[in-house]
DNA sequence: CGCATTTTTTGAACATGTTCAATAATTGAT
DNA sequence: ATCAATTATTGAACATGTTCAAAAAATGCG
């Protein structure tokens, strides 16, 4: 391993631990030099802004969520306790952040962020996240339309992102607000869902994937 | 007048002229406290930090959107119509601040903010809002169940900061797909809204009621 | 009007994200 | 090992949000 791997694997490491101990506002750039041993100017070299440490960390969670949710998946083949499972694990793996949510949530939407679920530089984060809501979807059972089932996991994740919004406010204790909406959450998709194979459903079915689809265009 | 609302009112106008101009993070506190000739520190003095000075401007922002779609809603009695008519004059009102949109996000989201849409700060502004919504519901003659109906308002509310945020990161010509989205999410829920009366979707919509009921608890 | 009290104003200083020219270290070829 | 080229490191300086003690101005009462 070369040097500068060294030097900016250190930099992660502390960057992380920090955020997870002392939140956003609290680690500053000349914190995370200081601990790990370099210069402010050093920790630029390596990472342009701050919100690009941001985004290792974002990248940690999305792949311990990924982990979590397959370990919860089990053998159920229900979308609703799948997706139980995935908002669940969710909400596990981003539990240690909760304390300084709103300023990772800030940082993430900024202009200039790296890490913004919607913008391009994200793409990486956002696929592991979505790779949840794919594998919610491929290892259910039950019967959806096809054309609902291949943007479902999409929606599923939007649906997500709500639920991590409400949790990044939830004042309750340890979050239960958040955890009890996504358990009625997922048993109201499990009953809504198959609904979809319903005649009367093609309708208003095909008019929302309509502008799903347009809107992604 | 005294002297102080006189400089209070001065800061206030300079700093919503130039959030529009020039954006967020391009108006600084210096240059608000120079074009409206005071020091930086006297700008402290009324305003406790940079986002309570965002506040006056969603303050303005949310009195356009209810004046605009109060001109709007005519004489119409469908929802569809008056929730198109709410959503787009809403993108009428944020239109000239689009360009800087994700700047005034981050800053709205920030732990510290006085401006969250979801905080206790931001309780007038988020009336105002959840108002255009009401008038939405109260003057349509749509058929929908009275325990639905009354917890619309705050659901298209949300709905409308789904569209918002989607507006934000917008980059077609005058935000033309947040427009179509608004068109097309009117007339889904236009169609769909009028489906809860009927026997079937008795379970899922209690299901869905129940939810956020236990949400908002 | 004078005076005590309160409010407003100021500008220097501070904190933190960021920049960058100069220097030091590393790398790869001979 | 030497050397040229490249990469990594540094620390001072800058930009901008914010703070605060001191001074100035405003206010209200007798």
């Amino acid at each position: 391993m070369a040097k500068s791997d060294d030097t900016r694997a250190k930099i992660t490491e502390t960057a992380i631990d920090s955020f997870r101990e002392r939140g956003y506002d609290q680690t500053t750039i000349r914190l995370i030099a200081d601990e790990a041993g370099i210069s402010v100017g050093n920790a630029y070299y390596y990472f342009p802004t701050k919100n690009h440490l941001v985004q290792e960390l974002y990248l940690r969670v999305q792949r311990d969520h990924l982990e979590r949710a397959r370990e919860e998946f089990g053998s159920s083949k229900d979308i609703a306790k799948r997706l139980e499972a995935a908002f669940l694990s969710g909400l596990d793996a981003t539990g240690p952040y909760h304390d300084s949510a709103p300023g990772f949530l800030s940082a993430a939407i900024a202009p200039t962020s790296a890490v913004s679920p919607f913008g391009a530089d994200a793409a990486e984060p956002r696929a592991m996240a979505i790779q949840v809501f794919q594998e919610v979807v491929d290892g259910c059972t039950n019967a959806i339309p096809a054309e609902l089932k291949r943007q479902l996991p999409e929606l599923l994740w939007l649906a997500y992102m709500g639920l991590t919004l409400f949790w990044v406010y939830d004042n309750s204790d340890r979050q239960a607000k958040s955890r009890a909406l996504a358990r009625g959450a997922s048993k109201l998709f499990g009953t809504v869902l198959p609904l979809a194979r319903l005649p009367f459903a093609r309708g208003p079915l095909n008019q929302m994937l309509d502008l799903i689809r347009s809107a992604r265009a």
